[in-house]
DNA sequence: CATGTTAGTTATAGCTTCTAACGCAAGCGA
DNA sequence: TCGCTTGCGTTAGAAGCTATAACTAACATG
């Protein structure tokens, strides 16, 4: 019976780090991660500074727990695409809404690293979710076009194939799995900062066209 | 004459700032922009923090005049390529060793844009500097294959084209251009970044694979 | 030599993260 | 229902940061 019904302390409690991190996605897009403020978020909850530490340990476990959800948004994103039946183009533009509905939180997964920085297990665990559904799409697209020029690679591939997990990808899905995982991140993280702003051409087109020639194994 | 003499004054002067920039960029390298700091590098100098906004006005000063660095750097590494003949496989492996060598440093020109942040006019300046010299070196590159799949894109780009100021390039080399940075940005940032760690296969046949169909037109 | 410039100092304000010690109130078990 | 425990929020404070202000000492120039 009510045996999943929690506390209304646990209720009360899961609820102020949820107001926690709606502030805190808040800051992290108008400002950046290295804007975002522990003592800013509890002001605006009306609360002190360090109470805040009863629901976060550290700045650097709240930051690491909107990576973890991060994480979690595009993995279901690229699940809910893959199942869905989305081919390469769909993923591709699966992925470019999500990223552009919150830039900040693209670059929480993909951007600058820092340095002294490790994401716990069950991250790069997520990280394999997403990469299964990619495997996944780029399997049931159209039979894979030669691509000759990255031959080579491709026969790599199919003797380095563990980050695939149990996988049942052919060499020449692996390699696309891994082009669009590449050409996507490049020219979406190239707009998302914001280089081609000014340059004059429609982004939108620039990533069709990148989309298109993935598409077409080229 | 001693016209350009430069007095004692200044000569130190100058040695003072080359000393904090030197400061900065180990610093930078070991955590990152965001762990930059002044007072750090004050004491490591010998001199008590606030000596140094003698020498730079504020943080974010110091660090523009360190993105400043890294573009002229960039645009200083892909001039001498363009005009030793490189081509675009030269091209794209000079700038990955260049990113190699300070991953941190790419990520200072390339990274995590800060919501706020503006570049001064003359950073944007050596971007199309930048730009001029992969232009360069895409229109001595070999008679462009036709890429059908962005044709369309192609035709776009030459009513767009005033991003690449006078360069007398075609349309196709204005395709040709942006694929370069858009792949070897995705492919390259996502391995600085570490996001290939673990995963098995050797990185840099990765790169040598995406340059080889960038480079046959693929 | 006198004067002005510049590099350094210390003191201080205001911000940050984070720890410690305390009070109060709400929930839980008997 | 009573009391105990648990946990939330508070203030105080340490240590760090950026940045400014006021002052001193050394230097360069008239």
């Amino acid at each position: 019976m009510a045996a999943d019904a929690v506390s209304p302390r646990e209720r009360y409690r899961s609820q102020v780090r949820a107001d926690i991190k709606a502030r805190a996605w808040a800051q992290l897009a108008k400002s950046g991660a290295s804007g975002l403020s522990l003592n800013a978020i509890a002001k605006e909850l009306g609360m002190s500074g360090p109470a805040l530490y009863r629901y976060f340990g550290s700045r650097d476990e709240l930051i690491t727990e909107l990576i973890r959800d991060a994480y979690r948004g595009l993995a279901d994103t690229f699940r809910a695409a893959a199942d869905s039946g989305a081919g390469i183009e769909g993923l591709a533009h699966a992925l470019r809404r999500w990223a552009l509905e919150d830039p900040q939180r693209y670059f929480l997964v993909y951007g600058t690293p820092v340095p002294g920085y490790h994401a716990p297990d069950d991250i790069t665990s997520i990280a394999q979710e997403i990469m299964a559904a990619l495997l996944d799409v780029c399997a049931a697209a159209e039979p894979e076009a030669p691509a000759p020029a990255s031959a080579g690679f491709t026969a790599h591939l199919s003797q380095h194939r563990r980050w695939a997990g149990d996988h049942p990808a052919t060499p020449g899905v692996l390699r696309r799995a891994l082009a669009f995982w590449t050409r996507m991140h490049g020219v979406l993280s190239l707009e998302l900062a914001g280089h081609f702003t000014g340059m004059g051409f429609d982004q939108d087109r620039l990533f069709d066209a990148e989309v298109a020639e993935l598409a077409s194994g080229r």
